[in-house]
DNA sequence: CTGTTAGCGCATTCAC
DNA sequence: GTGAATGCGCTAACAG
């Protein structure tokens, strides 16, 4: 009982071996039972159990082509946008035997590329990124990896290969026109400083008409930076009614610093966030925010890849899960 | 240039021959290129280029007995708790060539058994569990498996291998001291359900010589729920002049609902968190907080496993990081 | 239902 | 400096 396996790892064979069984057969037992007869199996599991056999996957993949493994390139743990999506894609994976790889790349093309190559040569059964992917280079690697890809959080005409997103310019026009609804004509953009970001600005002005005071943060944004940007945009423009922000932990930032400078909200300064954080609904005042479903996300490119896995053709390689600008006190 | 490698994907063989070397000449090329002649590298580099090579990591982890992969589980990686652990630990890795797993425990014991499992099964060179191992089948295993392992955010007498963390009674010894010495008397405990949670709230009762009203909350825990523990509590005891939290997001909540009902902090009401969020310093009033470092936890736990990967022996296998009481404006 | 044969793609011996 | 053989641990094909 002192310890059974010191060095030598126990494999296949030796289970075989003690169950007085081929090798192929214990694999079965083990991988795939139908095929084999309860006796066989049950002496299997007895020799499993007697030996402290654990399976080597990386073997069997080498052999079956399926390293049950899945790799997710996010721009960075930290932002907190990303978690649900994370979360969900683990779960839904994890249900299916499919465990994840984890890579950051820090907004970074050319990091981007580099840890591309890296998830690729451990031979995933799938890609998720989040975000397209930008380097031409690296697009097509993956396209002739032959490994099958989503791309989230965003959209595309021409995807890698799947995507899973909405569209960007689509919620910057949106919160301009509810802003213009409201009356207010005097704003403000307190934004981190990533693509996606930049593409809600654009559409956010181009709504708009005409450029807006905006001040870029680095991401990953929170709730000490929305202080600071709010406190950089009254600069600009004092006169300014109402702010878009990038994140709900930007725009909580904004709503501090309003709070210790006697500002009302939203009688002097609206505030729309973005991604309807957990904590969005229980601000005070809650907050109007942008809201995204990143659980869906998660779950919907974990079907994607399972269905590709599973030798299926999606029939619906691109999906918007669309967003939907959610009024709560702010506004 | 529409597509190079469909199916059929390009081996090492394919460079060889490509570049007319042997096989085992292109694998040092490109893995130890200081044993080959610099002609030789250059051929194979271009050989690598025109076929499109890309190792297959599977492969070479089989025969090297290095996977090049670290496993991490965490309760629920939307616990913004470890978020600075896994963020340290994938780059430090990474840095080193390593990506990590990501297994999620769900604070289920069974459950962490089953993913240790199959975790163990991808050979992984390194194992980074947040919280000790609870089962000691799950132990066994782990020790028998030659794995090496780290054990975080929590220390013991008796690792199963490595670990980084501090004492979570001694949290809660100190916050108990600390308002004591504040001259507060009647306590509340806000907290998540998860066994070190329970174990700060030991630490604060055991110093106080009594028990206190406490409001459990489910993890993840968060603003929402910090809102209604403070409701709950406040109905146990409306007398209650300081509340420990087991996180900040638990007291940002907290400091919430603790506003809408007019309750001035910390005149009215005093609130400690514990994590030091990012947010902490920079909410109105700055929070009172238990500060520990979970980034080092990440930097320290990829030292010690990187250590053990190139083969020395550590001297410090258990370490202590400590944590502190950070003084704000809530207290 | 079970077994035999033949690799998966690469790196570790050992030779030269 | 380079190369030939050997097998890591397992599973896909066939056969019986």
């Amino acid at each position: 009982m002192a310890d059974s396996t010191p060095r030598k790892s126990v494999t296949l064979h030796d289970v075989a071996r003690q169950a007085g069984v081929s090798l192929i057969t214990a694999s079965r037992a083990i991988s795939n039972p139908s095929l084999v007869s309860d006796k066989t199996i049950e002496r299997v599991r007895q020799a499993v159990e007697a030996t402290g056999y654990i399976p080597n996957l990386l073997a069997g993949g080498l052999k079956s082509r399926r390293s049950l493994m899945v790799a997710a390139l996010v721009p960075n743990i930290a932002v907190a946008q990303f978690i649900p999506t994370v979360k969900a894609l683990t779960d839904a994976l994890d249900a299916a035997g499919y465990q994840l790889i984890l890579g950051q790349t820090g907004y970074d093309h050319a990091r981007e590329e580099a840890l591309l190559g890296t998830m690729i040569s451990r031979r995933p059964d799938g890609i998720v990124v989040t975000g397209l992917v930008h380097s031409q280079a690296a697009r097509d690697r993956l396209r002739s990896s032959g490994i099958p890809v989503v791309e989230t959080w965003d959209l595309s005409d021409r995807p890698v290969d799947m995507a899973v997103g909405f569209s960007h310019l689509k919620v910057g026009s949106a919160v301009a026109g509810y802003f213009l609804g409201k009356g207010w004509r005097r704003f403000g953009i307190a934004t981190g400083d990533d693509q996606r970001a930049a593409v809600r600005r654009e559409g956010f002005v181009s709504t708009l008409g005409h450029d807006v005071p905006t001040v870029k943060v680095p991401a990953p944004s929170s709730l000490a930076l929305g202080r600071q940007a709010l406190r950089q945009l009254l600069e600009i423009d004092p006169t300014i009614e109402a702010i878009f922000c990038s994140s709900d932990q930007l725009a909580q930032g904004v709503m501090e610093e309003a709070r210790a400078r006697g500002l009302r909200i939203p009688a002097d300064l609206a505030i729309c966030g973005f991604g309807d954080a957990d904590f969005a609904a229980y601000t005070e005042p809650p907050l109007t925010t942008v809201q995204v479903d990143g659980e869906a996300i998660g779950k919907l490119a974990a079907r994607l890849l399972l269905d590709r896995c599973r030798g299926e053709t999606v029939k619906e390689p691109v999906i918007d899960v669309g967003f939907r600008v959610v009024e709560r006190g702010t506004t």
